[in-house]
DNA sequence: GTTTTGTGTTGCATACATACAGTATAAAGG
DNA sequence: CCTTTATACTGTATGTATGCAACACAAAAC
């Protein structure tokens, strides 16, 4: 990272607080998360709180544990985030 | 990482890979990129080539570089390894 | 009340992404 | 030729994500 940034700061803090309420809403304690796709639940805790800055296999990990599609989680971030983006090639 | 699996490693070299498609459809080099976005070059260059496993900020850092949304980027890898999600919440 | 069980969090060692400076190579200019 | 310029890559110090074990605390069992 550059220099932790205000956004930086507010990109990881809003990414753990979508993960949080995710997983609540599947009724699953992190540890339970954790064990059943063989993550860390000392890490997923500092991941919800908005501690980390997870790595790119972390977070795809975290969108099979959640059963949800990362560029889903993606863009919930983005929308949320007031991101705008041109929609070119692709 | 748990322990650097095949899928991951596969991951990563992937989405370096699809990053460098990007840029160079842009017709810039990973320096003139790297300064225009305040990114590191020997860093893009690392991530291309898929040697890392990047920071969710960095991804996103680099997605605004190339004036992509991640969302997109990412949906993009998802369709390249065949994983197959359910389209439950959300 | 004291143990047991379930929850999230935290201390810490190790592995690794990042940032900066330097290298390698080739193409173009003179 | 030699130098300049442009490209990508790499050595390395520092910061930090990760994984494991332990902790704090509450709620339930007994």
């Amino acid at each position: 990272m550059q220099h932790k940034t205000e956004k930086t700061l507010h990109l990881i803090k809003q990414f753990g607080a979508n993960i949080r309420q995710k997983r609540e809403s599947l009724n699953k304690s992190q540890r339970l998360l954790a064990f059943e796709y063989d993550l860390d639940s000392g890490n997923l805790s500092r991941i919800e709180s908005g501690q980390i800055d997870p790595k790119l296999t972390m977070l795809w990990r975290i969108s099979e544990a959640l059963g949800i599609p990362l560029s889903q989680i993606i863009k919930s971030l983005e929308t949320e985030l007031g991101e705008k983006f041109h929609i070119i090639d692709q």
